[in-house]
RNA sequence: GCCGGGGUGGCGGAAUGGUAGACGCAACGGACUUAAAAUCCGUUGGGCCCAACGGCCCGUGCGGGUUCGAGUCCCGCCCUCGGUACCA
């Protein structure tokens, strides 16, 4: 510190965030411990754990990361006991790929990431229980997981308890109920049980990528049909995969939502998603037949508007309808279908498409035969696969009959005014015998009552979700504790031989071809023989060589959080009744582009774990919150791509950096001119801010306070590297109000003025507040406008500075450390009390209230808070400018708001 | 298309239905300095009146409404960012 620059205005921030990270490391501040008082309340505050990719974090990552950690640290000063853990979601296909370029082995990637994000996350001083720290991919880990999927093989949903219950329960009860149960063989008992298992095995269309030699979730493939990595085609193909029976749960996901404290958006996509759909069920039946062709619909009372039915090319009844003179034009269509993928069904804005299959089914409601026909825009996957066509009240039926030539009815009367084509509004009931002029609520219920009298169908619920396909042709995943008999049947691996660990192999590719019809050879197919091969009881097994999706691992991490070097239990009870009740995690932060999946999938598992005893809460994370993106400046030349945001100046030569928020600039990268507009900071966008270089110019104290300051948490919004400066101002006053620039403290023992006092108990409150609301960006506003009444002071009442400091310090924990110990503290401030607001200093002496005359405001008084309305009204009209607005004129009305306002409303 | 979030100074943003623009950035002026940096003090939504003190008008995407009083509540639009997409 001798540079030419005399050290008066900086501090120290590398030293001291040297000093107090590994302080914190080696005492380990943050350890909770595994045994804790339980006497005392506690806070569960989870990230929602990254994925540690080689190239490093930007500032965006960690904003979350940040907001929880000034929680963590407020609460330990509460007097909660905290858990504030950090793990790494490592499993996946990124690894893997890195490791089929770079013929690393990707538990070798894997590690050494790990590895650079938790220094990473280390500098920027996150008060993480680092011994709870783990990895889905290690092998004490997905030995549980490995477990989880046990228990929901040997579970079934059973439905009268809506609750799962261990298989052996539906064995014993078909024992009892079904006089042939024990005469069926193995392979029949084992197929019935399968349909009711939570885990399964089915035929299932998957996104098959024979380049990449592995199936695609659907997020994975393009919406030309091709993979994201690696552009190669991608084909919808029937294969033998696992599935999860979250369908089974699909009520329960749905009605949980209302118990949790989640972002209302958050929880209307969820519900979304599960799709939740009350109709009823109706069969029509297909004359000189035996068949029914059961269709789904919201409308039941539409019936007699139903002209003619559609069924998805892939209905198994397709063939049973269809005429000989139809076979061909119905083949056709049926494979032209197929060979589209499914997303280029959905591409919008086409004409609708569909063939006569030349059969007839009878509409139950008056006897009339109606013609069927099949058509893509009705999706195998949805209700039955099959719809009664209401032209009159559906759209797309309306478009189809239009291009078709078929009849139009309308059963719900439209206004008179109603121009349009289908109607789709409230009315009266038409054309429809006996629901004739019921409101359309009415007659659902009437049409579902006769339905059901005269059993041609019944009301239902039915949901969008669909079972979570669950196998992967990957290697970089947690194997699947499942053998396969010499006769095909399935047998678990015994508890007491998970784990099972992934094998050891040099080539974990998967098998690739150009062939779209080749088989899946997952690499495990390539393992040793002595992985491959086991034997149980004198039987020589194979092992299920697929592996479980990246979201297995994170579906259950925040338990074993609680117990984590647990070897016996996946967590034990009493400690996860601890920190898992009333209502689960207590805060989970993330980004919104888990609203979906990951937290639907976790809670799925949840439930499971709660029905078969294994957790005491239905659902995992009580309070949920979503941090916002952070943005920068993005620039893209004129074919449309974006450049680094680093080479680029303005007409003036300025960095866009310095100037990104200036009117009427020009921008050029390397001498071509760019656009410029903002968006989601990443590498992609070409503008990622790495903190490692805030963290050297500045110091991470000033990053975590610049993240906190720049707007609430949940908004997004730009970053701006400009602005920075502004925080570390502060922090830089700060420390030269409290240290001398001899390094002596300027700290009295002097009492506080009163008014210093008022202000600093004041500021208790509002900080104290704020960080209850999570609201960062004030509580950070309200220290900044503290700090002039000390700018004033030659030296600091050392009760008004200590409370500073801990006020500070879950924002700037650094500083704070040092400052506090400076003042001769030889604990660290982290578990030291909160300071409260004393009531007594909260008392203003006097208020200042607006006066308004006819609502707008004429005069600002100084009054009493005791003052009575009377006294306050008479001094606001004897104000000379108020008077001068009252002249004249009658007073209609006098509002008096104490404290806040005082409006006199006068006539003409 | 449907569903959801959001539009407030040059910029980020603040505001339990009660004085819109706290706090910060930028900009401008001043103090200190040989000078610069740093620091400190001040000004800063727009328009108008005043020598000054001070005062008036307009202003929270647009148009209506409720209210003594609306950035905030209600109705109808526009723009923007997300989610979703033939879900019967």
């Amino acid at each position: 510190m001798n540079s030419r620059f005399p050290v008066m205005s900086d501090y120290p921030f590398k030293e001291i965030e040297r000093k107090w990270q590994q302080f914190w490391e080696s005492s380990k501040t943050f350890r909770t411990p595994v045994e804790v008082d339980t006497s005392k309340p506690k806070f569960y505050v989870l990230d929602m754990f990254p994925y540690p990719s080689g190239v490093g974090l930007h500032v965006g990552h960690p904003l979350g990361y940040i907001a929880t950690d000034i929680l963590a640290r407020y609460k330990r000063a509460r007097g909660y006991n905290v858990l504030h853990p950090m793990g790494f979601d490592a499993f996946g296909l990124p690894a893997e790929q890195f490791a089929v370029e770079h013929g690393v082995h990707p538990r070798i990637t894997t590690e050494k990431n790990i590895d650079t994000m938790m220094n990473q996350l280390k500098s920027i001083g996150l008060s993480y229980d680092w011994d709870r720290q783990f990895s889905t991919t290690d092998v004490d880990y997905y030995r549980w997981t490995q477990w989880i999927f046990l228990k929901l093989y040997n579970s079934y949903y059973d439905q009268d308890e809506t609750s799962a219950r261990p298989i052996q329960h539906l064995i014993d009860q078909l024992t009892e109920s079904d006089p042939d149960w024990s005469s069926k063989s193995d392979a029949e008992k084992e197929a019935v049980l399968s349909d009711h298992r939570l885990a399964y095995i089915a035929d299932v269309p998957v996104n098959w990528c024979p380049a990449l030699g592995t199936v695609l979730a659907n997020e994975e493939v393009t919406h030309e049909g091709r993979s994201e990595r690696g552009n190669h085609p991608v084909y919808k193909r029937a294969l033998r995969q696992w599935m999860l029976r979250i369908t089974a749960y699909a009520d329960r996901l749905d009605k949980d939502l209302e118990d949790v404290d989640w972002p209302e958006p958050i929880k209307l996509m969820q519900r979304n998603w599960v799709g939740r759909s009350q109709g009823a069920y109706i069969d029509f039946s297909i004359p000189d037949s035996d068949e029914k062709i059961r269709v789904f619909t919201t409308r039941p009372d539409t019936l007699f508007g139903a002209t003619y039915m559609v069924l998805a090319p892939e209905h198994p009844l397709v063939d049973v309808l269809t005429t000989d003179e139809n076979r061909d034009v119905v083949n056709r269509y049926r494979t032209e279908s197929e060979r589209r993928t499914e997303i280029d069904r959905m591409t919008e804005s086409k004409q609708k498409t569909g063939v006569p299959t030349g059969g007839f089914v009878i509409n139950p409601a008056h006897s009339e035969s109606i013609p069927v026909w099949i058509a893509d825009y009705v999706l195998m996957g949805y209700g039955t696969g099959a719809i009664m066509a209401v032209p009159g009240q559906d759209e797309r039926d309306w478009e189809f009959a239009e291009v078709f030539d078929l009849p139009i009815i309308r059963t719900v009367q439209p206004p008179n005014d109603f121009a349009g084509k289908a109607f789709l509004g409230e009315g009266r009931v038409i054309n429809s015998g006996f629901l004739d002029g019921l409101e359309i609520d009415e007659a659902k219920k009437a049409a579902i009552a006769w339905l059901e009298e005269t059993g041609s169908g019944e009301g239902t619920t039915i949901y969008k979700l669909r079972d979570w396909l669950f196998s992967r042709q990957r290697y970089w995943g947690e194997p699947f504790p499942i053998l396969y008999g010499p006769d095909g049947s399935i047998r678990t691996v015994p508890e007491t031989d998970l784990p099972v660990e992934l094998p050891e192999m040099d080539d974990f590719r998967p098998a690739v071809s150009d062939d779209p019809d080749a088989p899946p050879r997952p690499p495990l197919s390539r393992a040793p023989e002595s992985w491959r091969y086991v034997e149980l009881d004198g039987v020589r097994y194979e092992r299920e060589l697929n592996t479980m999706p990246q979201w297995a691992g994170s579906c259950w991490y925040y338990l074993r959080f609680i117990d984590n070097k647990n070897a016996d239990q996946l967590v034990a009870p009493e400690k996860e009744a601890y920190w898992m009740s009333p209502s689960g995690i207590d805060l989970y932060i993330g980004g919104v582009e888990h609203a979906v999946l990951h937290l639907l999938y976790a809670r799925f598992w949840h439930k499971v774990l709660m029905d078969l005893g294994h957790v005491s809460t239905k659902e995992p994370f009580g309070k949920l919150f979503n941090q916002g993106y952070i943005l920068a400046p993005v620039y893209r030349d004129e074919r449309g791509l974006a450049v680094e945001a680093t080479d680029v100046v303005d007409q003036d030569g300025h960095p866009a950096v310095e100037v990104q928020d200036q009117p009427n600039r020009l921008f050029t990268c390397n001498g071509q001119p760019v656009s410029q507009e903002y968006g989601k900071m990443g590498k992609s966008l070409k503008n990622a801010v790495s903190p490692d270089e805030i963290n050297d110019e500045y110091g991470c104290d000033t990053l975590r306070l610049y993240e906190m300051y720049m707007g609430p948490l949940d908004a997004s919004k730009p970053w701006s590297t400009r602005d920075i400066i502004g925080v570390n101002r502060f922090l830089r006053r700060v420390w030269r109000n409290f240290v001398g620039e001899d390094g002596s403290l300027l700290i009295s023992t002097d009492a506080p003025s009163d008014e210093l006092e008022r202000a600093l108990h004041k500021t208790i409150q509002r900080v104290t507040d704020d960080y209850e609301r999570m609201s960062f960006n004030t509580a950070i506003a309200a220290l900044i406008e503290f700090m002039p009444l000390l700018v004033a002071l030659n030296t600091i009442p050392r009760t008004v500075a200590e409370v500073f400091i801990l006020l500070l310090a879950p924002l700037a924990p650094h500083v704070s450390e040092e400052l506090w110990s400076k003042l001769g503290h030889e604990e660290s401030l982290a578990y030291e009390p909160w300071p409260t607001a004393d009531e007594r200093f909260l008392v203003e002496d006097t208020v200042t209230i607006a006066v308004q005359v006819n609502g707008r405001v004429r005069a600002s008084i100084q009054i009493s808070p005791s003052a009575t309305e009377a006294d306050v009204v008479a001094i606001a009209k004897s104000n000379e400018n108020v008077a001068r607005f009252l002249d004249g004129k009658e007073i209609k009305r006098e509002i008096y708001v104490p404290g806040r306002i005082v409006n006199l409303v006068v006539g003409e």
